[in-house]
RNA sequence: GGUUCCGUAGCUCAGCUGGAUAGAGCAACAGCCUUCUAAGCUGUGGGUCUUGGGUUCGAAUCCCAACGGAAUCACCA
């Protein structure tokens, strides 16, 4: 069924070429929502079709409502101009056949799948081995998740993924502390998570490793060396990092004892990781890890270089000359031969390609690497992936905290699980001193806490413009009143209270909802609203944008919540108007249900 | 310095394929719980949309410049 939109752009231009001989493109017809201080819904400016008309904007107004009220007496009930602007009030019964035509579709606004729907791979996460997840890493999460789950149901095949850094010197650094100051302790014996174990032993290792490096800085500084030479010197030769780099090399060269040890470290993470990953709310199609991609790059790269699309330089090692596109020279391979972060990325490109017949590839990563994707994507194209030009890297902004960014070292990073712990004892809380949880099992009231408080949490995240910086602050940021999950929740459950309330009095929602009623404007905003979502959906798919999903439920959400303090619903009087009100309420629940569903937000039913 | 991104109310953010008097929330103040859940609703105050040019009937939105902030420019990942 043709949208109203698109019935009256195709209307307009009839008019306009009845009334004045021309044909104008579709793009040239502009309607929106008429401001609410105007009578009607949909207002079209008419500014464009002032050099065809060759008269005044008003005049030129009247005459297209008067001829399209004429024509389309089923669509446009009434009509009034002010200056360039056109509103037109829709008839009645159009609004009722929307909300059918919405109620009809339990998918309404999403796009199927099919056989021939293009593959789209989604990379989120990506965490390294050696430390817990961290604020910036709830932020990837989210995106990519609500991102993957937007990609679907804008009708795309999604292949959700994440590659694990697992190998490198800072898994080493921890490997090492362990072994010389942790007596054996494992998860079990500690009572630790995994993730959080082998954290506190790399901050272990960079504890000790500063202690090492002033020492030997403050040594070299009394033998005459400056403090920039000295700092440098002491940072190189501590033999800490020696020794990690010792163990890294062992590790390269498949020492069975390192990579015992290494697979324990590493599999004590990944039970962590899991833990966070479910409690987020988030998963994957299929991880790759880097100790299993990272030699396959250079395959690629000595490839490209018989094809002559790279150069050797005389120390063997081997560069992409960038400076056409307007870039620098890149190194893809160390005089030594070992790859480095770009090798890594084709050589996972490549395995990707085997395994999966992308058509479009997706790298949620922060925005600090906009230029590492900027080469990726040039040198994947060099290198024929079909999809390689058009990746999309999807580029996130920064969490800042109040007093300036995360610092791991400094200790001001926000924990994941602690945040997310912490996000939840609060909704229990605030829900306890509201009397929420009366008369609910344990089960239930820890349930609803779980969904109110990440719930608050995700939301705050993802209503913002991803691209952009943002600020969290943990004290105060995160409030349950106002544009918030909870608000939006606490909606829902309302409206699922009404529905069950209805139920319980014997009222059934029929399928197809009667035409003949007259409708106030607000109900009829309100199917309005709702029915953008599928607009919404597309837009958000189309720019790669999960915030526009956020700000679309809030302001529905909202402009329910004003209907629903306006207007009875169980205490209507009229039978048919009480069945209508009870259909719309269930609709906007429905959408709301999917819109929080793409977002990775669950709804409660009471709360 | 080069490149990229950002600058909207005291604070956090929407609005940006150009359209009418720039919107929310928080914070402040004033109301509303015999009424479908007050995590709510209503009202008041709060803006040179960083600045200056340009394009246009029309600019927060597009272009140019300046200023301010961030990221990046490793044989780290």
């Amino acid at each position: 069924m043709m949208n109203i939109e698109e019935r009256l752009t195709a209307s307009v231009i009839q008019v306009i070429k009845s009334l004045y001989g021309q044909e104008i493109p579709a793009s040239m017809v502009q309607l929106q929502r008429t401001k609410k201080e105007f009578e009607g819904h949909l207002t079209l400016v008419v500014f464009p079709f002032l050099r065809i008309s060759r008269k005044a904007p008003e005049q030129t107004a009247n005459e297209i409502g008067a001829c399209l009220k004429q024509e389309h007496p089923e669509l446009i009930a009434e009509y009034n101009a002010v200056k360039g602007f056109l509103n037109m009030t829709i008839a009645s019964d159009y609004w009722i056949e929307l909300l059918n035509s919405i109620q009809a579709d339990p998918n309404y606004g999403k796009k199927a799948v099919t056989d021939s729907s293009p593959l789209v791979m989604v990379e989120y996460s990506s965490p390294n081995t050696n430390k817990p997840l961290h604020l910036g890493h709830v932020r990837n999460n989210l995106l990519g998740n609500a991102l993957a789950n937007i990609m679907a149901a804008n009708g795309n095949k999604v292949v959700r993924t994440n590659i694990v850094n697992d190998r490198g010197i800072h898994i080493c650094k921890s490997m090492l502390a362990w072994l010389k100051y942790g007596n054996g302790e494992t998860p079990e014996s500690s009572g630790k998570k995994g993730d959080h174990l082998i954290g506190d032993y790399y901050v272990a290792f960079d504890k000790h490793y500063r202690a090492e490096v002033a020492e030997l800085k403050a040594k070299l500084m009394a033998e005459g060396m400056s403090d920039e030479d000295a700092q440098k010197k002491a940072e190189a030769e501590s033999p800490l990092i020696k020794e990690a780099h010792e163990m890294l090399r062992k590790w390269e060269a498949n020492d069975p004892e390192i990579r015992a040890l290494w697979a324990k470290m590493n599999e004590w993470v990944y039970a962590g990781f899991d833990e966070t990953y479910k409690m987020m709310g988030v998963y994957f199609d299929k991880i790759y890890y880097e100790s299993q991609t990272y030699l396959e790059g250079k395959e690629m790269v000595l490839d490209g270089l018989k094809k002559g699309l790279f150069y050797q330089k005389d120390d063997q090692s081997v560069w992409a000359d960038l400076t056409p596109e307007g870039l620098d020279q890149k190194l893809l391979l160390r005089s030594d031969g070992t790859s480095v972060y770009m090798t890594q990325d084709i050589g996972t490109a490549k395995l990707r390609f085997q395994d999966y017949p992308i058509d479009k590839m997706i790298y949620v990563v922060g925005n600090e690497q906009n230029y590492h994707f900027q080469v990726l994507s040039i040198l994947l194209d060099k290198l024929g992936f079909k999809w390689g030009k058009e990746l999309v890297h999807f580029s996130y902004g920064m969490v800042e905290l109040p007093n300036g960014k995360m610092k791991s070292r400094e200790g001001t990073v926000v924990d994941a699980d602690d945040l997310m712990a912490a996000m939840i004892q609060t909704a229990k809380e605030t829900s306890a001193e509201l009397g929420k949880l009366d008369g609910l099992t344990q089960e239930e009231a820890d349930n609803i806490s779980r969904i109110v408080g990440l719930g608050a949490l995700k939301y705050f995240i993802l209503k913002v413009d991803a691209r952009k910086n943002m600020l969290f602050n943990p004290e105060e940021s995160i409030d349950f009143n106002g544009n918030t999950g909870p608000f939006i929740q606490y909606t829902y459950a309302r409206i699922q209270s009404v529905l069950r309330k209805a139920v319980e009095s014997g009222i059934q929602v029929p399928e197809v909802i009667p035409s003949g009623l007259s409708l106030n404007t607000k109900e009829e905003d309100l199917i309005q609203t709702l029915a953008d979502f599928g607009v919404v959906v597309n837009q958000a798919a189309t720019d790669y944008n999960p915030s526009v999903i956020a700000n679309y439920t809030y302001d529905l959400v909202k402009e329910y919540n004003q209907f629903y303090h306006d207007f009875s619903i169980l205490r209507e009087e009229d039978e048919s108007k009480k069945i209508f009100r009870l259909a719309l309420s269930a609709n906007v629940a429905k959408i709301v249900k999917s819109a929080m569903g793409l977002l990775g937000i669950e709804v409660p039913d009471r709360m």
